[in-house]
DNA sequence: CAGTATCCGATGCGATACTG
DNA sequence: CAGTATCGCATCGGATACTG
């Protein structure tokens, strides 16, 4: 490694932890494993990692052997990918994600959310189900946002899912109507879908064949599964 | 949490990595996993570690909730615990440490070993046998260290097992002379205890039926049971 | 033994500006 | 799009000294 050794001990924790406890680099790797390989891909998925950061941060992945770094001398489409060892890592990933899914509060983290972040997350997670038309555009209105902030379209077409920040006088399948925060819990499996809207706090309209399953080809994170233990026991990180 | 938080996404591999992958941390928590409780005793697996910042860390890990700190008025006895939250993290410990366990090289690690960590290492996860006599004494000589730093004792007694580094005048049973770096790969798993005695790196001394279940009472690390990868693939960190 | 306060120096990191 | 070099500051953490 580049960097300095910390911990210098053979114990094989101590070892990993020299760099998967770097700052940022358990959630680059969380990047590529939602599948992103371009270098600004992956900055988007990280929008407070400063680029020079996270460029050093990827050369010191590839060097140890957990990415690789393909097609960076022809200007196209240089990509990142796990090497064998990296992918390796997902389990370590994963299960650290499920720790944090199950045992800590979510209130401060739904403070200040980065709507662009949340719907960049939402969109690679959406199922282009064979029975939706094509394309089927969503129509996403946050109502709680900046107004040149609450836009957003999902445009479903050819099995895959775009995200649009401007009006291109999309013809509009489904219409969502609902809150940053109220939409965060939703996705990560934090609050239900159906209960948001039976509450009224989420608005769907359109076709009901669509609106009624909604919950399919919206998606939910990662770890939206994994249930999380009563409020009461949440730690505040 | 009293830091700052870094990353302050909703993403809970982000929320538990604000505090599970700031420096020490993941070590703190192996150390009270490998069964120390006391200020002392941790601090002692992790002598690179100044013990200001392990105050500080152990002051949120409490806070946080993933730790209690018991006994802290009456002058005895004070010691750190988990929390069923904070013992919810053993497979993140686990899973992290057996990646490098497989994936990793180990060659700089045993450049300059610690040998007082490693004989505390080695002592907290020795097997005192009730096959064993009572007491039961083991000479480590490690044959190439100075001279002041080469002999240690293991002292079996009362089910229990001593690390002692001064010579009491004991009645050793067994004798063992070996290099420190080759004792750290067979404690660690990484080459085979017969087969160090049988190539003559590792001298042990005493009646057969001690020396011949050696490797059952003197034990293991706790990843030693995972295979690494062939050599030409493992990542140089 | 079991910590804690202070001080100050190293370095990690973000901001900015730049290249192909 | 895909990075990289430089600069300067903030903060992290080690050393030291201290307390109960």
């Amino acid at each position: 490694m580049t960097a300095k050794l910390i911990y210098r001990q053979y114990c094989p924790l101590a070892m990993s932890s020299e760099f998967l406890c770097q700052r940022w680099t358990m959630l680059i790797l969380r990047e590529l494993l939602e599948g992103s390989t371009s270098f600004n891909d992956i900055s988007r998925g990280l929008p407070r990692m400063s680029r020079s950061l996270l460029s050093r941060r990827l050369k010191e992945l590839v060097e140890i052997g957990v990415l690789e770094h393909k097609n960076k001398n022809p200007d196209q489409n240089a990509q990142y990918t796990f090497t064998q060892a990296g992918k390796a890592l997902e389990p370590v990933v994963m299960i650290m994600a499920e720790w944090g899914q199950k045992w800590l509060t979510v209130e401060p983290s739904v403070e200040n959310i980065d709507v662009d972040l949340l719907m960049w997350d939402i969109r690679r997670h959406t199922n282009p189900l064979p029975f939706l038309p094509n394309p089927f555009i969503v129509h996403i209105f946050l109502n709680d946002v900046p107004e040149n902030m609450a836009s957003h379209w999902l445009v479903f077409e050819n099995n895959d899912v775009d995200l649009c920040h401007i009006d291109r006088n999309f013809d509009v399948d489904v219409e969502i109507d609902i809150g940053v925060r109220k939409l965060t819990k939703i996705w990560m499996g934090w609050e239900d879908f159906d209960s948001a809207i039976n509450d009224g706090e989420m608005i769907i309209e359109g076709p009901k064949k669509y609106t009624k399953i909604a919950s399919d080809w919206f998606g939910q994170s990662s770890v939206a599964h994994i249930k999380k233990i009563a409020p009461s026991l949440r730690l505040n990180y």
